[in-house]
DNA sequence: GGGCACATGTAAATTGTTACATGATTGT
DNA sequence: ACAATCATGTAACAATTTACATGTGCCC
């Protein structure tokens, strides 16, 4: 019951289609909340229907249509009502650890060919935010608008390059791990 | 398509019941994959099924008959064609995140408060992780079994421990934003 | 007697994923 | 011609969550 929540947040950064959106979860709301077109048309169907976003059909030339949604005061009251709410602890789905486990039940070279990889993505990842912070949060168009969007966007971007360096890091010891495990019942 | 890997790691760790399963969901390996008592049973029935845990009836006195799994040659299989397979990215579902940016739209004070309770909650949680450590992998029974299964438990909890210290830090840094803001707007 | 731990389930509702479907424009 | 991007959807299926359901034994 969140998919709602960072519709409306990512609608009050910026008005926008169906199409924007599943765009935008593609990439910058996309690296904390990942969702399909079609679950957002679904969600942006009922949220209109309950008065949550208003929609202005834009017609358009050489391309179809497009719905360009904004939020509604309603759906701004139910924001605010959810900033109120207690944070959930959020449910892990950590398919790695699990993996790491259970090379031990099978063959931990495998699975070191994969972690490489996966360190690679990681990697890309982390130099991907670190261009998107020089781009965006330094310089002299420092935001500092009264509400402080561009200073809470900044603060979640230090936490995705907080987390890629820890994961780093913490790859290169599972990579030592597991290469030491190999090294021992490899021979 | 993983709490099956989840269930075949945990029963060769060790093997038990579903009950015995759906509890050490709540804690080890609960702090890296969530799952509930009624997912466990079914997905265990139907692995049960496909030949890849057995069962065996376990009659007790004074409790309800178990049934105590064990994985099967099938399933280890299966569990070793997984290891082979490349990393799937995780799906994020980061709600604070999407609550920070939220906060620059509503009251950053109350998400102040929010925010403290759940740094908190991993406080105790990094805290909890190096009783654990300091408990089953330091000392004189250092694992060191030919498996390696001690030791990659051991680096998937410094995981954990890096987790939680990386989002203690950042936490501080969300607070001290939310602050700045606060002062700014407040007055 | 009440509450908790053990032990296993069913049913309903909601969410999320995968596949299919359509149609126009722009660039190669 | 063909692929890619824009733009919006339906349908079927799988997975997850929440609520309900049952029964024993132990401890206070």
């Amino acid at each position: 019951m969140a998919l709602e929540h960072a519709i409306l947040v990512s609608l009050l950064e910026k008005p926008g289609s169906g199409y924007e959106l599943a765009r935008r979860f593609d990439r910058s709301i996309g690296y904390f909340w990942t969702a399909t077109h079609q679950q957002i048309y679904r969600v942006l169907k009922r949220m209109e229907g309950d008065g949550w976003v208003a929609a202005r059909e834009v017609p358009q030339q050489g391309k179809p249509d497009k719905k360009h949604y904004a939020v509604a005061p309603a759906g701004h009251a139910v924001l605010d009502a959810w900033l109120h709410e207690p944070i959930e602890p959020e449910s892990v789905r950590h398919d790695l650890a699990v993996k790491i486990r259970g090379a031990a039940f099978g063959d931990p070279s495998a699975l070191m060919r994969q972690v490489e990889r996966y360190r690679q993505v990681h990697s890309e990842r982390l130099a991907h935010y670190l261009a998107g912070e020089l781009r965006d949060f330094t310089g002299p168009d420092a935001p500092a608008e009264p509400d402080g969007m561009g200073e809470l966007q900044h603060v979640v971007l230090r936490g995705g390059i907080a987390y890629e360096r820890m994961t780093l890091a913490w790859l290169d010891d599972v990579l030592a791990t597991l290469h030491r495990i190999h090294a021992r019942t490899g021979h």
